[in-house]
DNA sequence: CGCTTTATTGAACAGTGGTCAATAAATATA
DNA sequence: TATATTTATTGACCACTGTTCAATAAAGCG
């Protein structure tokens, strides 16, 4: 049986094509470009393989050909967001013209920034539960976390404990956790952050 | 048809049975109860409404007789909670020997206690962002807030800011926040919660 | 007893992630 | 160029999910 025979029209003919001619066939590029807005415009829990799919073009059987599963494929694209974040602090360390006291406020603000600048991504980065998901990041949550650790320790005033490094990320964390959840603006809370970074600074002092 | 025929074996017969017999019949609270055991045990992912059918011994159908849908069961599960939360505040505040700095460190350890010993609830109350859900609990997390900032005002020793006690919270739920998602227990972090629980309130000072 | 209300069942629906045999385009080989 | 092999795609299929609902029988009532 090589066609499917349309049997409401006449004589429609409609090729089975297991293969699409070279200039549409996919990629793992173009996929996860895809992935990436329909995944950032409508967030994680409308996703799907099957919508997806649909954007594309193509059958959702193909997907799997190019990943594994749905987990890899989130993993390919948040990979790219945690190198943004890490872009973050090193765009802060490297302003010449701040004193270390305010880039460690900036530190703290622009952690912020970018959580809520990309809630569907930080949601996926560090605050999604399922196992897939946390089997292919791995160390990389934890990783960006010394990432910023090492920036913080370089900033402060006088020698910081591991412990309150690890205060100072949860606080900032929780900031982004809850309006992630509540899907609030950046720019909605901006003050909000402002005096948030201030209160945890102070415990600095 | 009143029967199933099983037409393998002979003659074997299987009523239909539309209604149970009196001494079984469900009720919201063995739902709940049962929902809650289930949803306490194996987590909010796991749980599916006909896995809870399976374990009460019904038809998943049954369940959508009791409550209109999952959402509104979850609601009634953590609704308990709510209160277990606000007793926990209220316990702290009405310790007759503690003073009422050693109160203020308890209501934010407690917080923490509360959150990673309830942690699929607390995700439920605090973290999910299902609409469904969310459209049940309504104001009930901010509610509960409310209940919070009252006791922290109340027992701080200078007048504090809305916005620090907003800090305060956020600084905690940050904490419970991460250690649910990397479902850690409240013990492997009660020291790290007290350390946690100081830096906060250092900022107060 | 008969009538109504109530609670339960399970088939059905639309959706999910994931698998895989069948297949044809592209490419390598003779 | 012809043939064989590799590669990429399809869509049927599986096992799930939450939810709906007609059919049904037990319970309660007059």
């Amino acid at each position: 049986m090589y066609y499917l025979i349309d049997q409401c029209s006449i004589n429609e003919v409609k090729p089975l094509s297991p293969r699409k001619s070279a200039q549409d066939e996919l990629t793992k590029a173009t996929i996860i470009d895809v992935a990436r807005e329909l995944f950032v415009t409508s967030g994680y829990p409308s996703f799907s393989m099957r919508k997806l799919a649909t954007k594309l073009g193509c059958s959702h059987g193909a997907i799997y050909y190019h990943f594994k599963n749905k987990a890899e494929l989130f993993y390919e694209i948040v990979t790219q967001d945690f190198l943004t974040l890490d872009q973050v602090l090193e765009d802060v360390l490297s302003t010449p013209t701040n004193s270390n006291e305010e880039k460690l406020y900036s530190i703290l603000f622009e952690y912020i920034r970018f959580g809520l600048t990309h809630q569907p991504q930080y949601e996926v980065m560090f605050l999604i539960k399922d196992d897939e998901i946390k089997g292919y990041l791995l160390e990389a949550p934890n990783k960006s976390y010394l990432h910023f650790a090492n920036a913080v320790a370089h900033l402060a005033t006088k020698p910081l404990s591991p412990k309150d490094i690890w205060s100072l990320f949860i606080g900032i964390h929780g900031f982004v956790t809850h309006y992630c959840r509540t899907e609030t603006t950046f720019e909605d809370v901006k003050i909000l952050a402002q005096s948030h970074v201030e209160f945890l600074l102070k415990a600095l002092k």
